[in-house]
DNA sequence: TGTACATCAGTGAACGCGCGTTCACTGATGTAC
DNA sequence: TGTACATCAGTGAACGCGCGTTCACTGATGTAC
């Protein structure tokens, strides 16, 4: 049946919302369209309706997802927390959904069609100019806390973990 | 028919190398057990004679591929080019195939079961003690190259990926 | 040293499952008159 | 303002394809005697 059109516009904006977190969560191959679906709270057969394909999801939720931000780490709302030791706490290490797209999806979109990395491009010049620092600065920093944060998640032991976290942590700190 | 046991252990190191190689270049995900077994030569029943499942062959992959060199890099077996400036260079760039593990699938590893991350940790382990550097330098400059050649990859405009690589290399390189 | 047999890497067809996508159908909304 | 009809988001079954894995079979190698 036909609904009215701004609750459409608002399904619409919660599949992108929920495929955002999905997708940084377990990669887009990981991720099926039926699953983000459900977590919108509709049937897999809709999706067509309000996108052209996975991809298209995929483009939308690169574009549109969320900005990590260092008020979502609890305790980070106390402007105490630099926002390299926000982006490089275990908490951001052990909730990519609620985190970090390049951090989440870079490799993905490394090997995706020009679509996908032209949106993680625009993404990454907004950062870039949302950080207030120098182009070159921003860029190296960016680079550090990706790796950083990469490496953390990607071994299996702990203590390593943090050390990872710490090291890149006291270097970005000590400017 | 039964083979030479030599023969039948070159063709597993040979399944295991094609593999790393076209688990860098392409994920895990995107590379089917038919493929691998079709560079090394053999048909896709035979894995099973070498590997228990796929995923056993990703961890072998990570443990035994070869590691990325700067003498890999065109021009870089002249003693010139630094570490990180091969490393950081458009040929490796171009070239997951051939290069480091870490910037092509460790957010797939971060992903996957803990066998996979031990075998990662492993392997970051070796190249930390191998670095000549103190722990903590070497985790922040592999940091570093990693985030900023997984931002070179993801990006869709090639002056803005050579000006990542830039960036990092001149901060790696002025120390 | 020679002979009989067990082993096992390799082949290629087949299985089973999951996923992206399609499709016939529904019925409230929005529009034309 | 009221009525008739076209629209289209949503449902759930179905399709088609690819992939990991299994399996019956082959035949040279390696072993037991």
């Amino acid at each position: 049946m036909r609904y009215p059109a701004e609750e459409t516009a608002r399904k619409h904006d919660r599949i992108i919302k929920e495929a955002s977190r999905l997708f940084r969560e377990r990669g887009f191959e990981n991720v099926t369209v039926a699953q983000v679906m459900k977590a919108a709270g509709l049937t897999h057969g809709a999706f067509y309706a309000h996108f052209g394909s996975k991809e298209d999801l995929q483009a939308a939720a690169i574009t549109s997802g969320q900005r990590f931000s260092p008020e979502r780490v609890p305790g980070g709302k106390q402007n105490k927390t630099s926002y390299s030791d926000a982006y490089l706490s275990p908490w951001h290490r052990d909730h990519p959904g609620e985190g970090c797209t390049f951090a989440a999806l870079a490799q993905e979109v490394a090997r995706s069609k020009p679509e996908l990395k032209a949106a993680l491009q625009q993404r990454l010049e907004k950062v870039l100019a949302d950080s207030g620092l120098g182009r070159k600065e921003a860029i190296v920093r960016l680079a550090a806390m990706i790796g950083g944060l990469v490496l953390a998640r990607a071994v299996q032991d702990s203590k390593l973990s943090e050390e990872i976290l710490e090291s890149v942590r006291e270097e970005l700190g000590s400017r």
